[in-house]
DNA sequence: TATCATACTTAGTATTGGGTAA
DNA sequence: TTACCCAATACTAAGTATGATA
């Protein structure tokens, strides 16, 4: 699928667009990671993926010959010896500007909509109503949606119907044991027609049943044995629940980790009596063996449930849903997240976690902070518990949240993506990279300018930003040594993660990458730079070990306080949502072609999403049948090959019957085979450009380009202008959280 | 000014479940 | 009817960003 996207024109300077992580394949394969003492993951050499294909659409016509001299000019070239603790540096003074919360274009259109789906809530309404709503209804009634038409004509009566029904969902007492066609029949609140919150607001009432806990611990019957040393071993219930944690990964690469075996080892001893303590000193003779066996059969079993049995479960946990699973806010009911609290279990890690294997604890009603509205129903905890705080704070989106004590973060229940809440911050999103848009030639120029400052930490900010801009990376935070995996973004990149080619590949100036970035996925990528960029490197990294900070006068809080400067609103991560979504529209129109079928043209889409995906480093493990699916495809493929070749006979024949015969009967079988062979034809097309796009995506993950950095809109119009329908392009759920974009964009919206 | 705390987005992988081929 | 496959969903880790605090 070679040159099937093409740098971004919008961009000076810029080079490739699509970053080469995929490519060198076979460089890729004989290098080792030299990250100092770090050794990075081999089982993530997800990398090296077959896609070597990718053209380099480097842009060399924008190379900087001049002659520089590269001399920071500022004397502080003694600085640059310092390792990274000291890195203090000034900070700009930089106003915070916040963001407005309005700052949103407004729809691109309104439809007028029918009635919609609303939620009674309960009698506080009319006082928590957010102030948009103020114009409708005085009476304590749930609010109805509002739509174009409704709000201009503000009528609020009808439905009642609806709304007993509404409120008998919400108790959980759903009536209709069959949950409604699956067609979604319900209208939808249109909350993008709505006013936002300015004042840092974000809901008036909040209501919620609190979070589902993971059930208790069920011990194991009592045939199901422990062996320590070759001797059974009864454990206390605690000790057992740990080790229940272990044997149900013994099939996974974890528990072959020396990290996760030793914290795990000292976790498990932290929950054993006295007496088992003493007996249990080594992982290596405890015998999980029975524990992991039954284990399996359980899920074996599960598998084996009858229908009635599964349908039950089924149900069970609709109910959950229902009662658990939505909350009233404002005038409207939600769907959570994640409604359920983790369950405790050994802490994976990614990539070459410190703390991998730890014990995550259980979380108990006592670590559960509730936030909900003052004036609502509060979740009750379980009987016998309570909770560790109820809090009314509407500044903030999460209804629950508890500390991990793995990290010590906070973990949050917040509202699923369709939510009000979730999708104006989504809509906002795209609205600051658009705005970005505008100004994005002047940043690039101010910062192509920056390269050449006397200052140093200027020049480093500079290249940074150029980096961000150009190959997408992330910002960069500092993280706590020993605490996380050793993983870098842009302000964080070390010494030991780039080398500098004055001449590769007969390019000149061209700078490798290699590192691990978020999640530890290795980012790998050989670059023509600018000169000056170049010179710049070579001056940041002089007298440097390789583990000294590249940038050493730079952090992700100076850069972004430049940014704000810049343009409200404005942090390196808009830089990744604008070259995204950019890239998306531009490889959308060259890769579309008028002619193509609707396969065809949908292949095209993946395409370009595709090139975004590679942009971004966005990759998966092959699927782990990925080889024996590919397979079965081509077996597809070549039996309808076989199925054409003999329709093509037949048809032959079919003719040459026909020239003798000159009868209306053999006509009528030369089309009819004639039809035959188009038929086939379109399907062998069909399965062809699925293996295509199978193929291309084997390490390729787009979907999280697709939910988080894509300008839905873009595709809303891509599809209306080409009459795809959009569920090609999105799902149910992704029709769902995209129901905004869907909605307002029309087929000439411009990102 | 550096560090910490908090809130929220972005991320890859594991599991589920529904459709389809055998 | 069953087995299998894959898309969808669930899960939760790991980022970014920013305001508060020391």
């Amino acid at each position: 699928m070679s040159g099937d996207h093409s740098h971004n024109e919008d961009q000076i300077d810029c080079g490739s667009r699509v970053n080469d992580s995929h490519k060198h394949k076979d460089k890729y394969k004989e290098k080792e990671h030299k990250h100092k003492d770090h050794k990075k993951d081999k089982e993530r050499e997800k990398s090296k993926h077959g896609n070597s294909d990718y053209k380099d659409f480097s842009d060399k016509k924008h190379r900087d010959k001049e002659k520089e001299k590269m001399k920071h000019k500022d004397g502080s070239t003694d600085k640059y010896k310092d390792k990274h603790k000291e890195k203090k540096m000034k900070s700009l003074d930089g106003k915070v500007k916040k963001e407005k919360e309005n700052g949103f274009a407004s729809p691109q259109h309104m439809k007028s909509e029918p009635e919609d789906d609303f939620y009674h809530s309960p009698k506080y309404e009319k006082s928590l109503k957010r102030e948009r709503d103020d114009d409708n209804d005085s009476e304590f009634k749930p609010k109805k949606i509002k739509t174009e038409n409704d709000k201009k004509a503000k009528k609020r009566k009808q439905d009642e119907d609806i709304k007993s029904k509404k409120t008998k969902n919400k108790k959980g007492e759903v009536t209709d044991g069959k949950k409604k066609a699956k067609k979604e029949p319900e209208e939808k609140w249109k909350w993008w027609e709505e006013e936002r919150y300015t004042d840092g607001v974000k809901w008036k009432f909040l209501e919620h049943k609190g979070p589902v806990f993971a059930p208790p611990y069920e011990p194991l019957p009592s045939n199901v044995k422990f062996y320590y040393d070759g001797k059974v071993m009864r454990l206390s219930p605690e000790a057992e629940e740990v080790a229940t944690f272990f044997a149900k990964m013994l099939d996974h690469e974890y528990t072959t980790k020396d990290i996760f075996r030793k914290n795990f080892f000292k976790d498990w001893r932290k929950e054993m009596t006295a007496e088992e303590k003493a007996k249990i000193t080594d992982l290596k003779k405890c015998n999980f063996a029975e524990m992991n066996e039954f284990f399996k059969a359980q899920s074996e079993a599960r598998k084996a449930m009858t229908k009635e049995e599964k349908q039950k479960i089924k149900e069970d946990n609709e109910r959950i849903l229902q009662e658990y699973g939505f909350c009233i806010m404002d005038n409207h009911r939600e769907r959570i997240a994640n409604f359920r609290i983790e369950p405790p279990g050994l802490f994976r890690g990614r990539g070459d976690h410190p703390k991998m294997g730890m014990l995550k604890r259980r979380i108990r009603p006592e670590d559960i902070i509730i936030n909900c509205s003052k004036d609502s129903k509060h979740p009750e905890p379980p009987p016998g518990t309570r909770w560790k705080e109820v809090r009314h704070d509407n500044k903030v989106t999460w209804l629950v949240s508890w500390t991990e004590n793995i990290q010590g973060s906070i973990k949050y229940i917040m509202l699923n993506p369709s939510s009000r809440i979730k999708g104006e911050k989504d809509w906002q999103k795209y609205e600051t990279a658009r705005r970005l848009k505008k100004c994005v030639d002047r940043i690039r120029n101010q910062y192509r300018e920056d390269w050449k400052s006397k200052e140093m930490r200027i020049r480093q900010r500079a290249v940074a930003l150029y980096f961000i801009d150009k190959l997408a990376l992330r910002a960069g935070n500092e993280k706590e040594e020993g605490e996380t995996a050793d993983t870098v973004g842009c302000c964080s990149l070390r010494v030991e993660h780039i080398k500098l080619y004055p001449e590769s590949d007969g390019q000149e100036y061209v700078v490798e990458f290699d590192f691990l970035g978020k999640d530890s996925i290795r980012y790998y990528n050989k670059v023509p730079v600018e000169k000056r960029v170049f010179k710049n490197l070579q001056l940041f990294m002089e007298n440097k070990e390789p583990d000294d900070d590249l940038f050493d006068r730079l952090n992700t809080s100076i850069l972004n306080k430049h940014l704000q400067e810049l343009m409200d609103g404005l942090t390196a991560k808009v830089f990744r949502t604008y070259n995204a979504s950019i890239t998306l529209q531009q490889q959308l129109k060259e890769l579309t072609n008028a002619e193509e079928n609707i396969p065809a043209k949908i292949l095209s889409y993946n395409r370009a999403n595709r090139a975004v995906a590679i942009l971004c480093n966005h990759q998966r493990a092959p699927p782990k049948t990925f080889e024996k699916s590919m397979q079965n495809l081509q077996t597809k493929i070549d039996a309808k090959r076989d199925q054409l070749s003999d329709a093509k006979r037949e048809l032959k024949s079919a003719k040459a019957d026909a020239k003798v015969r000159k009868d209306e009967k053999s006509k009528k079988a030369v089309e009819t085979k004639k039809k035959a062979v188009q038929r086939i034809e379109e399907q062998l097309m069909k399965l062809e450009v699925q293996a295509t796009d199978r193929e291309e995506n084997k390490q390729i993950a787009l979907g999280t380009s697709k939910l988080n950095y894509l300008d839905p809109r873009i595709s809303v119009a891509w599809c209306k202008k080409w009459g795809i329908p959009v569920e090609k392009i999105y799902n149910k759920t992704q029709r769902e959280k995209f129901a905004w974009a869907i909605d307002m964009a029309d087929e000439d919206f411009e990102f």
